[in-house]
Order: structure tokens, then sequence, then C-alpha cells
DNA sequence: TGTATACTTGTTGTGTACAAGAGGTATTGT
DNA sequence: ACAATACCTCTTGTACACAACAAGTATACA
């Protein structure tokens, strides 16, 4: 991988962990110096960055870590449950030993935490489940919107988690894990699609009355 | 629009016109003199242009325009009809008259045409029946895919076009824009979409057609 | 005291020189 | 004649200096 690639990888996963919160001012010269580089290669992953909707740049002002605002948030869990139903009707990939050895092993460190309340390792670990099912998806276009569309959302997850039930968060995740893992075993990536899709589909409504009722009250 | 944004569209419409056909190199520093700019700028939009699959950049070697092999062909197309189903599904867009305007001079222009073979001419017009069409999607993430994935086959429709049903083709694209003018005046988004998944899928059969016969003989 | 204005500071955008790398060509040795 | 090698030229990548611009701050004036 080459360095501008592991750059990009590791701003875009402090994005989705919140080290850099919505609002952030992500400064070239800063990140340059921190990772050793002019701000050249810097430039590029920023623009790269702003293409997918994390940060916006602003000349003279500055480059900022985009909020997401309900509508916004809406339109993509919408999208994303509809290419989960996609993921599952155009080419399935074949499923590699890698993909299930991978997702085992999280499942064990999962399962190893034992429930402990650690909503950013919780988050680690389900980025680490994202990138494992990535090459579930045959069709290279779907996978790479789908890469793009989740680094939109995780972050809004992980924003409102401590102001859900901890032990329904984590156990969910179990869950998706596990009967992922038994899909895989089967070679049905059909089946492994419409298990992500209630999942989401079950988070939304979770968020859904949180939000409402942030509102509300 | 900034200097450089029209930049990329130029670009992004050579290539699609085949001013630049797959293949064909794209030196940064004669782009930059054309354009009248150094390389910096240049260089921003070619690395667009590489994340959104129309050139390939290699360190030494230089900046190619790609082609469009089979499998990804049929894979992009595969997933453009399904967003087009999504496109009717998900919050739709408003209409406004801007839209039904553009719509209804490109219509008038085509048919001035008078069915004469212009393939470049037949595509720019499309080109602008695509941008015309794309407010009209009404989830932002949606629409961003769509363009790009337009711009990923186009090229293809015109290359082979010339081995085409020049009066078919022709009359196809008339018929098309006409029939959604029509679903505009009647504020049905919903047709649209429906209207532009018949013709892409028909439009997918004659290509199908095509292309199995190019290969067996 | 309030307000308009100039300025100071910090940011991103651009231009340019140089480094790193790829690929073809000439050259040289056998 | 042929093959290996050095090199020559072109490409993209990086670093850095400077321009363009935004925003807050101090200052001068009414």
């Amino acid at each position: 991988m080459s360095a501008s690639e592991s750059i990009y990888h590791e701003i875009r996963e402090r994005i989705s962990l919140l080290h850099y919160p919505p609002g952030t001012a992500l400064g070239e010269k800063v990140l340059a110096e921190e990772f050793g580089v002019s701000r050249t290669p810097i430039r590029r992953v920023l623009h790269r960055l702003e293409f997918e909707g994390l940060v916006t740049i602003s000349r003279g002002a500055g480059t900022m870590v985009t909020g997401v605002d309900l509508k916004r948030l809406k339109e993509v869990y919408a999208l994303r449950l509809k290419l989960l139903e996609l993921m599952g009707e155009l080419a399935p990939a074949r499923i590699g030993s890698t993909e299930i050895e991978e997702m085992e092993a999280l499942h064990g460190e999962i399962v190893d935490l034992g429930g402990a309340y650690d909503p950013e390792g919780l988050a680690r670990l389900y980025n680490r489940f994202h990138r494992a099912s990535l090459p579930l998806i045959g069709n290279a276009a779907l996978r790479q919107f789908s890469d793009q569309l989740y680094y939109q959302t995780v972050r809004v997850w992980l924003q409102v988690l401590p102001d859900l039930n901890w032990d329904v968060e984590f156990q969910m995740i179990v869950d998706e894990i596990g009967a992922v893992i038994e899909a895989l075993k089967e070679n049905d990536v059909q089946r492994v699609a419409e298990i992500r899709h209630k999942h989401m589909s079950l988070l939304l409504g979770r968020l859904n009355d949180y939000l409402g009722s942030a509102i509300s009250g």
C-alpha cells in the first residue's frame, strides 16, 4: 500500500471513530508534519475525503470534518438498505476461507470483551467487520459505493451510542456477526445480505426512536 | 464554477465523446499548457477521474484513459438498472419548470436533426439529457452514484453505435425523451424512472445482441 | 461609545524545481 | 549476430515558496 493510501485510511478511521468529531479543523500543515510528508500528498487525501463527503474544504478558511444532518442521514440509510438487497441479487462473490476466518476472529474478540462498556472498541471492531464483508460484494461498483456510504453513517451511530442501551447494541452486533458466519459457512451470500439488512433495519428503528425522543424532549 | 471544476467537466466530456478513446495517454504537462494552468490543478482533476474509474495513473509510466471490459460493463449496467428503480422509490424530487424546458429544448434539437447520421452529436445531446435528469433524483448520494456510473458506460454505447442500426438508436432516444417529458408534465417521477428503466433495458438487449454476434463472428 | 476600516494571522490554491521511476534505445562486449 | 547493460528521455510524485483569500483583531474616527 502506498504512503498516501495509508494516510487516507488513517484519517478516515479517525473521522469514523470521532477522534476528529464533526466540526474539527484539519490543517494541511499540521497533518503534513504529523505524517512526516509535505502538504502535497496530504492535499490529495483531503480532496478525496471531500469528494466522499467526509470533509469540506474552503479556500482561506480551512478544512472541516462534516456533520451529518438528519435529512442526509435518512437518505444514506435508505440507500444503504437498498444496496444491501442488491448485494444479494447482483452477482454474489465466491466466499473464501480468509473472510470466514477474519469474521470468526472478530466474533471471538467481541465475545472476549464480555459486554464491557467500550464504544470506540466496538466501533473499531465493527469497522473491521465492514471491511471483512466488502469482498462478499461481487459487483465492484456496488462495493465501492457501499464502502463510501458506510463511512458516512458509522460515526453517527457511534455518536449516539452512549445514549442508547449498551447491552442491546453490543448483543445486536454479536448476533449479527454470528449469524453472518453461519451463513458464510453454508456459502449463502444471499442470506448474509438478508441478515445485514435485517440488522440495519432494526438499528435504524432504534436510531429513529432515540432521535425522535431527543427532538421532542 | 471554479476553474478546476470546468477543466474536470471538459476532460470528462472528452472521454465520454471518445475524443480521448480508451488507451489515450493524458500527459499532465500537455493538459496544463492547453488549459493555461500549472500541473497542480490538472493533477487534482486527473486523480478525481482515476477515483471515478475513467483513467489510470501509474507513476513513471503515465496516465491513460481506461477501457471497459465486458464484465465491468455488465456489472455497471446491472447496477444502473437497479438504481433507476430506486430513483422512483426513494424520495423523488419535485419537478421544476426548468427541467421540463431543458428537456423540451433537447427534444426539439434532436428532432431538428431529422435522423441525420451524427453519433457524436447524438451522444452530446444524450449527455445533456442525462444532466437534465439528475435533478429529478431526490436522494443526493444516489444522484452522485448515478452520475458516476453514467460516464462509465456512455462511451461504450458511442463506441459501438456505428455498428448498430442508426435509425433505431436515434428513434429510441427521441421516444425516450418524449415520453419523459410527458411524464414530467404530470409530475410523475416514478413513471420517468420506469421509462428510463425500460429504455435502458432495451438498449442493453441490443448491446448484448451486437456484442454476442461480434464475439461469435 | 459605536462603527467602519485597515491590518495581522492563518488557511488553502498555484507554480515550479527537483526526485523517483518506467520504458525504449543505443552501445558495448562476447 | 545477439544479448546484456548503461543511459537517455519521458512520465508522475514530492517539496517548497509564494499568491489568493477569509476571518478575527486592533485601531482610528465620528
